[in-house]
DNA sequence: AGCACGCCGACT
DNA sequence: GTCGGCGTGCTC
């Protein structure tokens, strides 16, 4: 008799143990897959080690649980690696998630399927080292139009001659096509994405394990894969918040991207539109080395004073400037993009006699008006929506009247009315999720950005996007405005527009949270990407220092002075942050568990002097209080960059808290 | 998270 | 009588 210790491939709570011991006939290799009864239910497991009953007998005097008999080898050969154990072991201890739910997490899909078996090309053992640090520096080179495949070609060349391979890791699947187009010409490049069906994803796990597949591209799953010798891994946007996972485990592609490079000794290169603050800081402090590809290109900047438009009447979203701005560059051919960052028609319902808005009845927001059919009202967080109230749900009254800035539904009509009152016939698009309901209709949209013709009002193309770029030399995309929200940027590498308008740039900055500015920053340069001849800025604050410098793309003193704050207030990079919330549907219990746990917190770094490592701020209402009839509480760490061990402490946030280490936002 | 157990309310 | 509500508790 054996005892085997093995990871079951189901989610157990965090204060469970995550290896678990079982009696076994035979010893079973590191890797074998067994099925077990874990609390009367059968679940797969990872074997991790086994050795003699012989061997363990005084160890087994001292436990108090019952040890179970395995009830079946699914996989005598290893069929996970120690490579992908290690990796697992990484990012449940680094993000706090469970081992088990992790390392199921990590597997693909096709994994212990009898169809796509574990052939012995693919290792299983890798040849990797865990005291192999890069060699170099991880790089971050910063590009601003859609150049950078030029840029990367020569890097790619050569680890591919050196006989390395290479993996180009994207934000999100739109920008696959655009690597793989452009890079397939000269390397031959293997495809991994979420869509892909087994057949295919199994094919190019086992050509990169094998090392067949030289240049692989590919969304953040690409990263799981085992390479036979990985040489480069390049990481396009790392500023993109699709980077992070929103569901456990809660990592984050762009941190595991450099533990993959350092794993298997690779090179680590980030290709950005601009430095995030954090990358900034270790761009000065040397962890980093940077190389800015190529300056920005000249265009005209205007910052158009919103509160001024009032003044003179103008009660619309789109003031004077860009209103004649959009005719103009309209009747000489040009495209226009005017980016919303708002979803809806005219914000949102208040009422004239008591001053409060409609609210949606399950979330502690603000309902907002949308056009369908008719108007109605629809909440951005749960996503229902219900017709006009006739009077004020709070007092009666009947005088409900609409504030605050439009949205991307109010925008599109007004440029619409404008067109038609100007007799221009080009079309008028909408890009955000009421309009696009899937990718068809996604990819719809764009061709009609990119066709050539003069308008067609309404008639949608049909044929494939692809084919409108392809039309060659000469029949040039035809004119056109898109109202749109960030979305848009998901297509950065395609479109273009000579003239662009943020309708509202404050909606950008006006979150509290301590990165919005820094991200206004990114939007703009992002924006940059499209190759405008002028952009135009709506704001309400013509003054904002902040809105100017990032116009100007005037980073450097706003990034000094914002790397000051964040370490005067212990914010990252010099503390990182982890964020522990807590819902429930009654308020009291909610508040009542944040307040304990924040109490436990608190004594456990007084008890072991923790103080200067570890601050703990206070529990508050989240940003939204109640989302879905849930009331949330956020518990915030502060944790010292270079202290890594936080698990212990963790271990006081019982049952119910979902814990988020290095969150993208403090909402 | 599952999945069982357990102890009370309204059904054929 | 028993079906089913979800509170509580455990997982080698």
């Amino acid at each position: 008799m054996f005892i085997v210790e093995v990871i079951p491939l189901t989610l157990l709570p965090p204060n469970v143990p995550q290896i678990l011991s079982y009696f076994c006939d035979s010893r079973l290799a590191k890797g074998a897959i067994v099925e077990v009864t874990l609390n009367k239910r059968k679940v797969k497991a990872a074997v991790i080690s086994s050795s003699s009953l012989e061997k363990e007998k005084l160890a087994l005097k001292k436990v108090d649980f019952q040890i179970k008999k395995i009830s079946k080898v699914l996989f005598e050969k290893p069929q996970i690696s120690d490579y992908q154990l290690k990796l697992a072991i990484w990012i449940a201890k680094y993000y706090h998630a469970p081992l088990g739910y992790t390392l199921k997490t990590i597997l693909p899909p096709f994994a212990f399927k009898k169809k796509y078996p574990i052939t012995p090309q693919t290792p299983l053992i890798h040849n990797f080292s865990l005291t192999t640090r890069n060699v170099v520096n991880p790089q971050l080179w910063v590009y601003k139009t859609k150049g950078l495949i030029t840029h990367l070609e020569s890097l790619i060349k050569k680890t591919v001659d050196d006989s390395k391979q290479v993996l180009i890791t994207v934000s999100e699947k739109a920008s696959i096509k655009y690597f793989f187009e452009n890079l397939s010409k000269k390397f031959d490049v293997s495809v991994i994405s979420s869509d892909l069906p087994n057949e295919k994803l199994y094919d190019a796990w086992r050509k990169a394990g094998t090392g067949e597949a030289k240049v692989i591209i590919g969304t953040r799953q690409s990263l799981n894969m085992h390479f036979k010798d990985l040489g480069l891994i390049i990481v396009d946007d790392p500023s993109h918040e699709f980077y992070k996972s929103d569901m456990v485990p809660r990592y984050n592609a762009v941190k595991l991207a450099d533990k993959v490079a350092e794993l298997n000794g690779a090179r680590l290169v980030l290709t950005s539109v601009l430095p995030s603050v954090e990358d900034y800081h270790k761009i000065k402090n040397g962890s980093y080395e940077f190389k800015n590809l190529e300056n920005r290109p000249k265009f005209e900047t205007e910052i158009v004073d919103m509160s001024q438009e009032i003044k003179n009447s103008n009660w619309s979203p789109i003031s004077k400037k860009l209103g004649e701005k959009l005719l103009e560059y309209l009747k000489n051919n040009k495209k226009i993009l005017v980016l919303s960052p708002r979803r809806g028609y005219a914000g949102i319902l208040i009422c004239g006699n008591c001053g409060s808005a409609v609210k949606c009845p399950q979330c502690e927001v603000a309902m907002r008006t949308h056009r369908s059919v008719e108007m109605i009202l629809a909440c951005h967080h749960c996503g229902i929506s219900k017709s006009m109230p006739e009077n004020c749900p709070t007092c009666g009254s009947h005088s409900l009247k609409t504030v605050g800035p439009a949205g991307t539904q109010k925008i599109y009509e007004e440029i619409r009315r404008r067109l038609i009152a100007a007799d221009i016939k080009s079309p008028v698009l909408a890009l955000d999720t009421d309009i696009v309901k899937n990718e068809t209709e996604e990819e719809e949209i764009i061709s009609e950005i990119l066709a050539p013709h003069q308008a067609r009002p309404s008639s949608v193309n049909k044929t494939d996007w692809r084919s409108a770029e392809k039309l060659g030399a000469g029949s040039k995309p035809g004119p056109s405005v898109l109202v749109a929200t960030q979305m848009v940027f998901s297509h950065r590498f395609y479109l273009n527009f000579d003239l662009i308008g943020i309708a509202n740039a404050d909606a950008l900055i006006n979150m509290p949270d301590f990165r919005s500015e820094e991200n206004l920053f990114y939007h703009i340069e992002k924006l940059v990407g499209f190759e405008p001849k002028k952009l135009l800025i709506q704001t309400y604050n013509p003054e904002s220092i902040i809105i100017g410098k990032a116009a100007r793309n005037d980073y450097v003193e706003f990034y000094d002075n914002e790397l000051k704050l964040r370490e005067a207030l212990n914010y990252p990079p010099f503390y990182r942050l982890v964020k522990l919330t807590f819902r429930h549907n009654d308020k009291t219990k909610a508040s009542y568990a944040a307040r304990i746990t924040t109490e436990k917190l608190k004594m456990a770094v007084a008890r072991s002097r923790l103080g200067e490592e570890i601050k703990v701020i206070e529990a508050t209402p989240a940003y939204i209080e109640k989302e879905r009839n849930l009331y949330a509480y956020n518990i915030f760490l502060k944790v010292r960059e270079n202290y890594q061990n936080i698990n212990e402490l963790l271990k006081y946030a019982g049952p119910g808290w979902i814990i988020d280490v290095e969150p993208r936002t403090l909402l």
